[in-house]
DNA sequence: CAGTGGTCTAGACCACTCA
DNA sequence: GAGTGGTCTAGACCACTGT
């Protein structure tokens, strides 16, 4: 007695045709597809049909779907790798680069970050847990940032500083000086007295909302990587917390981790 | 002169105003959605357009849609948290429990792990490039594990040992004994003479493949989060390797990383 | 059984790209 | 303009869930 398998439909048949077509190599990196309605002609079913096709492909993150060019094989992207050692002090004097800027130039990008908007609010839950600081009360300054490399947007970092730290300083102002050797605001915090010992980072991934998608410009099927940093200084206190939000075919993480005994 | 935003087309409105009833906290977490046929009634469009709509939200991972049951708001999970003490020695003296059974019991569930495969292979490309063996020869063991929270599939983890340290020992024939104390191969590394000083993880997320949403039983909108793991010993030297496939809806990372200067 | 989602059809019109 | 994807319609039948 074998196993009656139930056949998948049409539309499935044809996604699966069309994956292992390009896992064969029959389509390459960049290839275009036959159009939506060659392969309806071709598999002998409506376009929508043929379409659904498409979309599984596309929702899989292997398709980059242009209005009016085609359906073509997404090729791999060069990935930022984000290791730990982008805080660390040694570096940032001797580059004079924050944290993303180093990293994006291993990768052979050119890097920017923008600071669109700095203002004192009232923290989300559990950034007020991991700070100690009250929920209720606008006891945090929060600091936008957009990163950008080679002119594209691949990460937003949203950074929590406690009212106590920055009130008075420039963490709650400015932007930092592009001319300062301590192009980071990790040299802000140093000054303050505040060294970084150690980092906790808390990774997760999910798809991206829509407004992400508008302003990451991520594409179907990619989703996105979601790093929640908190920073301690020499006292084990922590002094500032942000939330990474970056797309996943862009940015990777590259830790190296003792093993406590 | 006002820029004449176009509007979205009908379906992806009708997706904004469920998504927006959902944000307000008009569809709580769990709660079924109204039917195609009656979204399509209420939005005057045809039953395909609020189907569409339902896709797109289902794609975002915020909505279980069942087969003869409706579109329900998907309730946010429970995660387990994997922290790099996971590796500890201390821990699994201590508990006797391996680095993902440890994690587990932390979240609150019941795991197990069950080694379905394990042969000499050829390594793959960046595997064999971390850990120094030929890439042409089979020179390293694959122990493929399949990882379950409360019966649920949750990872896959591909471990590589090279074979000059593997060969003629239990690492490269069969499952670690349960009842032992040292129920990790971590405590069969030991004995073989690589206690773990250090581990590298490489991160990123994507989609997952049609495989591993068969084999982890992964809804629609949830991608995996990848994670390349190298255990390095005392000596320096990259003694094994894992590639672990996780749902990302149901795992997450947590890392406290030291500062170098 | 009624109600729900899953899939398909055949056709239409629009919007975008490229020669 | 020809070719492509984006979207919609109106209807149909199937498969699954519940009472």
């Amino acid at each position: 007695m074998s196993t009656p398998t139930k056949e998948p439909p049409p539309s499935r048949r044809i996604a699966d045709a069309l994956r292992q077509a390009i896992e064969r190599g029959e389509y390459s990196a960049g290839d275009k597809l036959p159009s939506e309605r060659v392969l309806a002609a071709t598999y002998e079913s409506a376009r929508n049909t043929a379409r659904e096709a498409i979309s599984i492909l596309e929702a899989e993150g292997l398709l980059d779907v242009w209005h009016g060019k085609g359906a073509f094989v997404r090729p791999p992207a060069r990935m930022i790798r984000l290791g730990a050692n982008r805080y660390s002090h040694r570096l940032r004097i001797e580059t004079g680069l924050s944290p993303f800027r180093a990293e994006a130039q291993r990768a052979g990008k050119t890097a920017h970050v923008e600071v669109p908007d700095i203002r004192r609010v009232k923290p989300p839950a559990d950034v007020a847990e991991r700070l100690g600081v009250p929920a209720s009360r606008r006891s945090v300054v929060q600091r936008v940032n957009h990163y950008f490399a080679d002119g594209e947007p691949v990460q937003i970092g949203v950074t929590y500083i406690p009212w106590v730290i920055a009130g008075g300083t420039v963490l709650a102002t400015d932007a930092t000086d592009p001319q300062s050797r301590f192009n980071s605001i990790y040299g802000e915090f140093e000054q303050l007295g505040h060294r970084l010992t150690k980092v906790r980072e808390e990774i997760t991934a999910r798809m991206p909302r829509p407004d992400e998608v508008a302003m990451l410009r991520i594409p179907p099927g990619v989703p996105v990587i979601q790093v929640l940093h908190t920073g301690v200084d020499q006292d084990d206190q922590p002094f500032e917390i942000t939330r990474f939000t970056m797309r996943a075919d862009l940015n990777g993480l590259d830790y190296w981790l003792p093993i406590e005994d």
